[in-house]
DNA sequence: GCTTTGACACTAA
DNA sequence: CTTAGTGCCAAAG
């Protein structure tokens, strides 16, 4: 069954809590792959609403907020609402609520 | 099936 | 610290 790479990202998507990011590079990482290229690709088309598929909380591995597809303003907005504090486009404290790849599936059942 | 496209990552200068 | 250049991968044209 080979679903769809941007279908997998987006499934991740769900699984950020509010008040966390990750980023592209675990995304990937998480899928087994280095493809953040693509993962990132996914997310401008992600066509899912992002109360649940939240691909606002996917930042670079810098802790810079990246890109978003309605605008990096909007981006940094949405992070704020959700209690983050952004300072010079870049996420505060971003080493200390980022989710690493091996943090993804805790919470569902393990394989 | 080859070419182009990027909401990225990494290294070097 | 910033800038530039190269590598990278999957999806879309």
């Amino acid at each position: 069954m080979g679903k769809g790479f941007d279908e997998r990202c987006y499934a991740l998507l769900q699984e950020i809590p509010s008040g966390r990011v990750t980023t592209y590079k675990e995304i990937a990482h998480a899928l087994g792959a280095k493809a953040y290229r693509a993962v990132g690709n996914a997310m401008n088309k992600n066509p899912y609403p992002k109360e649940s598929h939240p691909c606002h909380r996917v930042v670079r591995r810098d802790g810079s907020v990246g890109g978003y597809a309605e605008g990096t303003s909007e981006k940094i907005k949405l992070l704020t609402d959700e209690g983050l504090v952004i300072k010079e486009e870049r996420v505060v404290d971003f080493q200390k609520i980022v989710m690493r790849a091996d943090e993804f599936g805790k919470a569902s059942n393990a394989r």
